[in-house]
DNA sequence: ACCTGAACACCGTTCAAGT
DNA sequence: ACCTGAACACCGTTCAAGT
């Protein structure tokens, strides 16, 4: 339904894909539509065409404009390096961590990645920009290939959630009790994990704290890498 | 396009959701059709209907068909608890390698997971028994919690796999000699990492092992949660 | 009781026609 | 040169009608 024939901006493709990007912040990915793109744009589907090749293109470069967002928050840290005597788990830390920002508020990120297979050239920068803070933190080029294989989708601030039960069901604790309840007959083990986290849900945010949880277990991870870098530096 | 009507074995879920496994491991999640699955039962799309509510339901239905076929093929290792003094890791270890390759047979399967929020029936039981484990490991419940949220879609034997160059393209030696100097100049990082994988191609299953990479991760995790554990022990 | 035929609303995409 | 209108093929899904 675009409107009768104002004066308008020009089409561009980076106005197409802020659109893009503003309707999968809103409505979802999945309900993505380019017909819906246009309207926000006040101009027919076909027009878009002019300058995505197909819908499959522009969601391609749905993901290369995060990647950017996230490379530009990466370069105000100002920080490319890991100092001199420095850890480069806390450099590679502090990007992570900024990555996560981003992504959080794009949450259909992290499925777009999941469905395509091929990395545009934003994301090869990206990697290459973190890859360096590896290498001049001593990993060698062989343990930095692993490691971004270990790491993985992490590096862009986010992971494959399968454990997350409901956490709006369980913030009531008298629901979350009687969850619990008809939990432990079938479930003991998931039982007995939910008892301790019910206890201590005042000191948590909710059920599942996901940030608390994505920081443990980045932690967890670097920390291994860097007991396999030592483990290195120790033989060579 | 049914055929005239012979007799034919009445639809049921199962054959449903067979049929549509099928489908999904010859073509690919994103082109199944409802129409495509009723195809290969000799039916109309609408009959389906009958044994699933919407198409959502039936990929559903097929997160859990594949977790049941996980949860069977870890049924065969016939280890359900760590032995007296026996490592935890190791058993962890063996129901997530077996877990991969039921997936490696489905590859669709990570992506349908990281669509759908909810965790089915079944998943919930394979989580428990995958839990039991940590606690006969030693676990307490609170790290059992951020065990699961650490080890991630590992626990069903998949990563999302964010830096995967396409392998047959660095297979050639002269090609993937080409594309590491056309790389060079903008991706310095990268390019060593890549001069590295070059080199020791002969030793390993073209640029990217899948599978050795999976188990270093794996086993870094794995490592990682274990010094948690021995911190939490020191402790308690 | 179970399946089919026809139809609806909504997609992505094309192409000739408008301005 | 850029956008639109009409149309096509193909979805998921409904519902009354068939057997």
């Amino acid at each position: 339904m675009p409107v009768s024939s104002a004066r308008r901006a020009p089409l561009t493709r980076a106005r197409v894909l802020a659109a893009a990007t503003a309707v999968a912040d809103e409505v979802g990915i999945e309900r993505l539509t380019m017909r819906l793109v246009a309207d926000r744009l006040d101009v027919e589907a076909m027009a878009l065409y002019r300058h995505v090749a197909s819908k499959d293109a522009l969601l391609e470069g749905l993901v290369e404009s995060v990647v950017d967002e996230v490379s530009a928050a990466c370069a105000t840290l100002d920080e490319p390096q890991p100092g001199p005597g420095e850890d480069w788990r806390a450099v590679a830390r502090r990007r992570i961590l900024t990555a996560r920002e981003v992504v959080l508020r794009h949450p259909w990120f992290p499925s777009l990645i999941s469905a395509r297979g091929t990395m545009g050239g934003s994301l090869l920068r990206y990697f290459d920009a973190f890859s360096g803070i590896l290498l001049a933190g001593g990993l060698s080029p062989e343990l930095l290939h692993r490691a971004l294989h270990t790491l993985g989708s992490r590096v862009l601030g986010f992971t494959q959630e399968l454990f997350a039960p409901d956490a709006p069901a369980l913030a009531d604790p008298d629901e979350a009790t009687a969850a619990l309840e008809a939990v432990a007959a079938d479930l003991p083990s998931i039982a007995r994990m939910m008892a301790v986290a019910v206890h201590d849900a005042d000191t948590t945010i909710g059920w599942c704290d996901d940030q608390a949880e994505f920081e443990f277990g980045l932690d967890v991870t670097l920390d291994g890498l860097e007991a396999r870098r030592r483990e290195e530096a120790g033989r060579g």
